[in-house]
DNA sequence: CGATTTTGACCCGCGC
DNA sequence: GCGCGGGTCAAAATCG
């Protein structure tokens, strides 16, 4: 950073063709001679400033989210031991600061810490190759919308929207309700824009029923799980009355087999489920709003990470609602994934039509609580999000979203790690290490970090 | 011929 | 107790 004070040739050739005869001359250029070395020991403590600024700078965020990280801590430290003690299933676990079991296991160099960086083994100054998880949340006055009075009123089905914006860890009383509320399995439901019958979630199915339901003209299609015999995993399929060309896929229970990289994901989250039914009656807010903002981090990471570098306060990233409700008691966790800016943003070659928000819902009967967050806003988000639809006869005509198998395979288990980031745990660290890892885990060498 | 899908019957829980 | 609706069963049909 130059700031005019490099005048010396300037300065001096002018005084130096002067005339000897104006002898006060000869002491201002004198005097100025004798300053030069001051100026230019200014100049260069000019010229290393921005470096410094930037590094106070650098530091100061470092403590922000260092801040951050302990008042989350403490809030959320119960929760966290209470789930990996609960459930024995697969558990994707990031700890702060550590490398987690997952990246051990892969060639993946990265290293994850929360809060911290994500980035290549060697240091660079360059904020943009990193890859930091900057969780700090939000402070900025962005409006974020929280509707108590929402409720539906629909006896089968009860929506409730939480409030994740604020870090408020304190329970409703609805929440507390939902305590005393003996539930049947929990659910997780998928909602996606898919023309075919099914999407492939990498997992074998076979069609044991289909029903009308009331309500929907479209059949309800009933699936069990058959890579093994055994498998209590159902799911049943069933198109949007609204807009059929969504599909809505809900699972439930726990896949008793091992599953591919691309289904393990996906497949814990019914069994998860009950867990996070658990822990989002007892953790009220904290819970769904560390998930679900999990979730769009899973969903927004792909293609730039950027964002999460940035402090949190200046990019905030993109969350349109969170629900929670309950359909025929059974809690029911909802990705929906058909209505996200964040992924009308920028990608021409995909349909706006397949764009992708994340919507939670979970509920239980007769709990009223609700709100919801719509300003998770972020930058320069571009997500390749792509269906990888089964190609079965049926009344749609069969339809490929961006057919490349990689980008099907990445969307499989991105919408597989943010459900099970969702379900699998309600504290904010395991589900973003769901979504870090499944980040990590499809990035490969493809996107960019 | 085995696996999968279809489809009507049946079961079960819930609300009235 | 009855009716309704969601979910499952199982025999028949179909597919590869």
């Amino acid at each position: 950073m130059e700031v005019g004070l490099n005048m010396e040739k300037p300065m001096f050739s002018f005084f130096e063709v002067e005339e000897p005869k104006f002898t006060e001359q000869d002491v201002l250029v004198s005097s100025a001679k004798a300053e030069m070395p001051q100026v230019r020991e200014e100049n260069h403590k000019l010229k290393h400033k921005p470096p410094r600024v930037l590094k106070d700078d650098k530091s100061l965020r470092m403590h922000f989210n260092d801040f951050f990280q302990q008042e989350f801590d403490k809030s959320s430290e119960n929760l966290v031991s209470d789930h990996q003690e609960g459930d024995g299933n697969e558990l994707i676990s990031l700890s702060l600061g550590t490398v987690s079991s997952y990246e051990r296991k892969s060639d993946s160099t990265k290293k994850v810490n929360c809060f911290g960086k994500c980035k290549q083994d060697n240091e660079d100054d360059d904020d943009d190759q990193e890859l930091k998880l900057g969780l700090g949340f939000e402070l900025d006055p962005i409006p974020t919308k929280v509707d108590f009075n929402h409720v539906n009123k629909d006896k089968s089905t009860q929506t409730l929207e939480l409030p994740v914006h604020g870090l408020k860890s304190e329970r409703s009383e609805d929440a507390e309700l939902l305590d005393q509320i003996p539930l049947k399995k929990a659910r997780v439901s998928v909602k996606v824009v898919c023309d075919t019958q099914t999407m492939n979630d990498g997992c074998q199915w076979r069609k044991y029923g289909q029903k009308i339901a009331k309500g929907n003209p479209c059949p309800r299609a009933y699936y069990r799980c058959t890579m093994s015999s055994s498998c209590p995993v159902r799911k049943h399929v069933q198109r949007c009355a609204e807009d059929r060309s969504v599909l809505i896929t809900t699972y439930e229970g726990t896949h008793d087999h091992p599953l591919s990289v691309s289904a393990t994901a996906m497949a814990s989250t019914t069994s998860a489920a009950a867990s996070m039914l658990n822990s989002t009656s007892s953790t009220s807010k904290l819970g769904l709003s560390t998930t679900a903002a999990a979730i769009t981090t899973s969903f927004s990471g792909h293609h730039d990470m950027g964002f999460l570098s940035r402090p949190p306060q200046l990019y905030p990233f993109y969350l349109p609602k969170t629900t929670i409700s309950t359909y025929q008691s059974h809690p029911t966790i909802t990705l929906d994934l058909t209505s996200n800016p964040f992924f009308n943003r920028s990608n021409s070659s995909m349909s706006p039509r397949h764009s992708s928000s994340t919507c939670l819902n979970f509920s239980s009967p007769s709990s009223s609580f609700s709100s919801s967050i719509n300003e998770f806003n972020y930058k320069n988000a571009t997500i390749p999000f792509s269906y990888h639809v089964k190609e079965t006869p049926s009344n749609y005509d069969s339809f490929k979203i961006n057919s490349g198998s990689s980008s099907q395979q990445h969307s499989t288990n991105t919408i597989a790690a943010a459900t099970k980031a969702l379900t699998s745990n309600p504290s904010f660290q395991s589900a973003l290490a769901a979504s870090i890892t499944s980040f990590v885990r499809n990035v490969g060498g493809g996107a960019k970090i």
